[in-house]
DNA sequence: ATATCTGCGATACAGTGTATTGCAACGATA
DNA sequence: TATCGTTGCAATACACTGTATCGCAGATAT
């Protein structure tokens, strides 16, 4: 009837307001950068959205697909913003870039390395990478070389995070090894059977997390560089 | 009262079986092995040794605790059987005896660089790479090619598994890259838009997942003798 | 105006990790 | 031997999870 009142028509209309994917993985990832990839449940991200949780199955099948979304959403802040120079400016951008989004959002160092890498975003990433380093070396020694680096920079980030958050939980600043967590490792080292281990936590310097980071990387750099150039036989 | 009957008296005994984190432990990764980490609930696992799940609590104060031990458990796979002749027997065993573990265990490669690894026999591993290089180069040097050849062992093992689920759920032995999931991949490939991508999924040769360890593997080791004995200026 | 269809919401289910509560069996004491 | 305290298990409970099913309201087509 036209004669409703207003107290009977519902305020918002009754035709929800329309959803995409893209609506759904951005607070899908607020909520993970607020607190972390548990906080991200399809109760939680449809309620942020005014839906009910089975409004999104609409736009994705599993809570899994929703991850895969967020890592390739988040690999499209992985393209350079310039083109690079050469194939090590390339590299090296690259997993800088990666390593600074996974503290933006630390969640991703949970995912990482975590399924095939196959999204949109994910594949333009991996295209940028092939294409500094094609006709440097045979197809096969390129694919290992980002392969290598790209497993280089999943570990290493992975740790990174791990720390980050270890340091976080006990309060003090336990760098890596140095000033074991508390009783424990104290007295694990005390029994004499890791004489290696205990020099190091004892005469060990304090490096900074980016340090180590870059250092690793220019490692593996020069490996790579050792593998385009072949000397001669 | 002592005149009860036997069939008032329950079988067994009032007082159930002892437990112990070893125990526990083990019925975990047995369950892990089966049904991957998400097979593991504290549930099923007190179930199986015919407890409630609050019993548990006794040995572990929270299920992340759990997944700790079993990684540390795991750990205890990964000593080498013979005293290594040199550091890069050393780190090559090592990463071999990881990326097995995980093969047998593939829910590692879901924990791996997840948490600061400070089990007994994370540690005792650990105390064997680096006492494999002391001597070899200052303390900061072998901690890096130490921390280095672990996060390229977390990544490329993470990735492999990931494949390998991957073509697992595919049916499809879609190695990597070639013979793209479907539709999918080959109509982003067909777009033009990412043309050194396209190349390699074209005429790129199939390389068993052990050699691509093993070549990023070595590439690693030999940055690391690189450091190792630095070149005279 | 009626019928068909689409898609959303509510409901439901089987499971999860963990806090709390109460009881039953044990060891020590009187 | 009777009583008491203590220990530690089991049961219950709670808030939540991902997802299957189902019925109905609204839009569209006739």
């Amino acid at each position: 009837m036209s004669g409703m009142t207003v107290w009977d028509r519902p305020e918002r209309p009754a035709r929800p307001a329309p959803l995409d994917r893209e609506r759904i993985v951005a607070t899908a990832i607020a909520l993970a950068d607020e607190g972390g990839l548990e906080a991200v449940s399809l109760r939680k991200v449809a309620a942020r959205l005014e839906a009910g949780p089975m409004r999104l199955y609409g736009y994705i099948s599993t809570k899994e697909e929703l991850f895969d979304l967020m890592v390739d959403e988040v690999n499209a802040e992985l393209l350079p913003a310039e083109p690079p120079r050469d194939w090590r400016e390339a590299l090296a951008g690259h997993a800088h870039r990666t390593r600074q989004a996974a503290l933006r959002h630390e969640w991703l160092a949970d995912l990482l390395g975590g399924r095939p890498a196959l999204g949109p975003n994910a594949m333009a990433v991996t295209e940028v990478l092939l294409a500094s380093l094609a006709g440097l070396a045979d197809l096969a020694t390129v694919m290992r070389a980002v392969e290598t680096l790209s497993a280089y920079c999943t570990g290493a980030i992975r740790r990174e995070i791990a720390n980050l958050r270890a340091e976080r939980a006990t309060g003090l600043s336990e760098s890596d090894w140095q000033r074991a967590r508390g009783p424990y490792v104290s007295r694990m080292l005390a029994t004499g059977r890791f004489p290696a281990l205990a020099r190091f936590v004892h005469d060990g310097v304090e490096v900074d997390a980016e340090t180590v980071f870059t250092t690793g990387l220019e490692w593996v750099l020069d490996a790579v560089a050792a593998k385009l150039t072949p000397p001669r036989p």
